[in-house]
DNA sequence: TTCCCGGATAAAGTCATACGATACGAACGG
DNA sequence: CCGTTCGTATCGTATGACTTTATCCGGGAA
């Protein structure tokens, strides 16, 4: 993850929320000495490393003489915390969120489903300990909500398939978005949610994957039911 | 993608394999300038950057003052092109690939339902030529492979959903993995992987979700299949 | 008129150097 | 023997100069 301390780290989050807020397809960047010199003042170095930084993620590509341009839209790393997390501050618009939503439709199940089939005992301890935080705090009060996020990492960890692992910080970063919108109250939802998560944990302990997979879907469906009807009401607010 | 004409990006490539070949958990890397003067002789400043891209990856992380560190597994970013194609360079072993393959099993079925959901006629058209252009070349030709990678990356296209769509590079770099080591004489697979292919098209064109996720099953797995008996020969040559 | 070639040019890439800050360890003193 | 302090190693940042490369444009040839 970003590290804000940097110099670069703080450059690197000022040009992406900035490229992803814009949504230039393939726009030029500002020439390097202007945006140095006159936007934030910061040595050459910062700067460069701060581009490197995107590259790597995918969202700018560099060429001489021609200038840094934004990369266009299918080559950014949309899975990346990193630019997940920039998604979310920039431009939250109800499409990604729906999008995000279906990937963790597709991915989960099957998550739980060899979950259910490989876990250790250990794997298990960490799935209920983080059940159990769940159920301990207050509804969205800061333990729970990373309680929730454990719950659906140690899942993933315990189907013993790194790449597939890989996809953990891209489901966590949604349900973290999701539950920071619905912090006022939903006090019926938190309850169902937590009935979704029991569930899934039990099918987990039985060592049952269909059942693990059919209930870690309800759970998802669940979640992205709450999501967007606090979105529409949340646009009825603004439209009123 | 990493560029390899940029003296960074040698520099960011030597060192990624040599990380993923060597997989140390936590080692801490050769000491900046020791490396720079005697490994490579190369700037300070194409050092950093090329560390900066691969700190963008996860792979790396560098802290002041102690040191930059190879990162833990959990936070590489398996899914991205680069890493993937080098952990293809340096350590394809077979868990790695089977890891992959559940992933697309995973995946591809989903992308597969919502492709014939979605899909505009220039998507279906996209796909359809990808398949011809399967047929018309020779088996395991260039053109034949790159063929095969449009065939799934317009699949996932047709989805329209981005996040998604950036799972396309690593089930490409799968593919060209597998086909790339399947390349002497398996003409019984690639005739039946061709009937997969068709199959999965015809699907699509008729707008039936169901019927294409199975299909796309269907193609996942005789994939998989024949990468593991090659891979199995392969084990008995060097036995042997 | 059109096409091709080559030089001017601008921007990124690379290099060398310097200074600051801090984590880690070693030496020193109690 | 333990705690403090000081030194060193290493990363972060800054700066200026030089190199490489790709685009653009103008001139000459077909």
């Amino acid at each position: 993850m970003l590290n804000p301390d940097r110099l670069f780290g703080q450059v690197a989050h000022k040009l992406a929320v900035g490229i992803i807020r814009g949504g230039s397809a393939a726009g030029e960047l500002l020439p390097n000495e202007a945006d140095i010199r006159s936007e934030i003042s910061v040595s050459r170095t910062a700067y460069r490393e701060a581009v490197k930084f995107l590259t790597g993620k995918g969202l700018v590509e560099a060429r001489p003489k021609s200038g840094t341009r934004v990369a266009p839209r299918e080559s950014w790393n949309l899975l990346d915390p990193d630019v997940l997390a920039w998604h979310f501050e920039a431009d939250p618009n109800e499409k990604f969120i729906r999008d995000l939503f279906e990937l963790r439709l597709f991915v989960e199940p099957s998550a739980a489903r060899l979950a259910a089939q490989r876990r250790s005992a250990d794997d298990l301890a960490r799935i209920e300990a983080a059940y159990r935080g769940m159920t301990v705090n207050p509804p969205y009060a800061e333990p729970t909500v990373q309680a929730d996020l454990s719950f659906h990492e140690a899942i993933f960890e315990a189907t013993r398939n790194p790449p597939l692992q890989c996809l953990a910080p891209a489901v966590c970063a949604t349900i973290q978005w999701s539950l920071f919108l619905k912090a006022p109250d939903d006090r019926f939802f938190f309850t169902a949610s937590l009935v979704d998560h029991e569930r899934v944990l039990d099918a987990i302990s039985q060592r049952d994957g269909d059942l693990a997979a059919a209930r870690m879907s309800g759970l998802v469906i669940d979640s992205l039911n709450s999501t967007l009807r606090l979105l529409a009401g949340r646009a009825l607010e603004n439209a009123g």
